[in-house]
RNA sequence: GCCGAGAUGGUGUAGCGGUUAGCACAAGGGCCUGUGGAGCCCUUGGCUCGGGUUCGAAUCCCGAUCUCGGCCCCA
């Protein structure tokens, strides 16, 4: 009765902040990088978001969906991309390249378990109208340092060309998609099973020899022939101005018929993944007329989950001495709230001990204590909480004395 | 959609057929009408929900819901 619908969470607080905090850092990140955002509506018609990878009537499996009042076909949006697409094929007067970022809530019918829930957020970037690796490795570079800007540092960015390893397969067997879907949960269930369940469609060995190449990507491309070995070298080359720690690994796949070239995928060790993405030239032509279009994906509550510290927030809280003064307080709050100093004062009309209570446990780093003494003389005490010091401070002063 | 393990005040737990359902922390108040994180005291608040077995169910059985893990799927 109480709890959030299945697979929701509510955020209070400290967790809130943090949350909010991880996204500031992302936005920051992707305006600095000339990114511009998008808002667009949780509800799209059902039928835009079916159009994907000509998934069609399946999608309805994992998504949300209902019939409005007037028996229209809705559901809320399960990533960034659908409705950017509907956009980009609505808008050809929108100038190309558009590089649009785009941060908010997605929702997906999944039956929730380690790291998934049905609501969550992500954080996009996206160009659409360039063919170029330029595109691709610009959106990589700014999601590497948005994650770098959070405090991470640890993380890999596993890149493959789907053309490629399409190609590299389709030697073996026929079934690509099969196979795909097996060497994805390389991650997941190990070698040995991927190898398993390999060997009833195809000659596993080969398979397997292929996705387990690794080093320089010169070398590896080296012993293989198809398409999409330029896009990756060029993009391995244009990775180093961008300080992107960028792996390629031939048994990344993501998603069957979504991505049409390079894909990429934030690995934070341990089988998490923070998100991923990768090019696909022909969504939005299902729209409207065909242009290229790459995009990446940060999964901001993974990387909420996985970031363990709190966020620091300075809070001051403002006491009084006797609730007659409490109208004082109102003066001071409104002097550090126009100086930019977060602040609140006491709205219960509680003593003295009762506020210091509360402002201890709501983590206030510092009260200011209105007395009448010091109020005569234009003052107040400031306590820090940390280390439990006070000094006395002319009301004019404030502002200055609590900025640091 | 499928499989497994769970569910006791806000949180963490004890109880495992008959208890006034205990404890700790948190929350509200007091000892203390100019000082928090210590102490003492008081207060509020609980057996997830529905059925069944039984003289009697938090406890046993079935179902639902939710949580956690796994499968499917992962756009």
């Amino acid at each position: 009765m109480l709890k959030p619908p299945k697979g929701m969470t509510d955020y209070l607080f400290e967790d809130a902040e943090k949350l909010e905090w991880i996204m500031e850092r992302i936005r920051n990140v992707f305006i600095r990088f000339g990114f511009r955002p998008f808002v667009t509506p949780a509800l799209e018609r059902f039928e835009v978001l079916s159009a994907k990878g000509g998934l069609g009537e399946a999608v309805k499996d994992e998504i949300y969906w209902f019939e409005d009042k007037s028996g229209r076909e809705i559901a809320l949006r399960f990533d960034h991309t659908m409705p950017l697409a509907r956009i980009a094929a609505a808008h050809p007067d929108l100038k190309r390249p558009i590089r649009r970022y785009c941060i908010g809530r997605v929702w997906r019918y999944d039956n929730p378990q380690r790291m998934r829930k049905r609501e969550f957020w992500q954080a996009d970037v996206d160009i659409v109208g360039s063919e170029s690796v330029f595109a691709d490795v610009e959106c990589v570079g700014a999601v590497c340092q948005a994650l770098r800007e959070i405090g991470f540092s640890g993380f890999r960015v596993r890149v493959n060309n789907r053309k490629l390893i399409e190609s590299a397969v389709r030697v073996f067997t026929d079934d690509v998609r099969t196979v795909f879907r097996i060497i994805d949960k390389l991650d997941k269930i190990g070698p040995e099973k991927v190898r398993d369940e390999l060997s009833g469609v195809c000659n596993a060995e080969s398979v397997m020899r292929l996705i387990s190449l690794r080093g320089e990507p010169e070398k590896i491309l080296s012993q293989l022939k198809g398409e999409g070995k330029q896009e990756i070298l060029e993009f391995f080359s244009l990775c180093r101005r961008y300080d992107i720690p960028a792996v390629l690994d031939l048994s990344l796949v993501r998603g069957l018929e979504y991505y049409t070239s390079l894909v990429f995928e934030i690995d934070a060790g341990e089988g998490v993944s923070f998100g991923g993405g990768g090019r696909y030239d022909s969504l939005i032509g299902i729209f409207g007329r065909p242009e290229p279009a790459t995009g990446m994906s940060i999964g901001v509550t993974r990387v909420f989950e996985a970031l363990k510290d709190s966020v620091e927030r300075r809070r001051i809280f403002v006491a009084v001495t006797d609730t007659e003064l409490a109208e004082k307080a109102i003066d001071v709050c409104a002097k550090l709230r126009s100086a930019g100093i977060p602040c609140e004062y006491e709205v219960c009309g509680r003593n003295l001990k009762k506020q210091m209570e509360y402002a201890d446990r709501t983590g206030a780093c510092t009260v200011v204590i209105l007395g009448k003494k010091e109020l005569e003389k234009g003052q107040a005490v400031v306590r820090n909480m940390i280390n439990g010091k006070e000094s006395t401070v002319s009301l004019d002063d404030l502002p200055n004395a609590l900025q640091e």
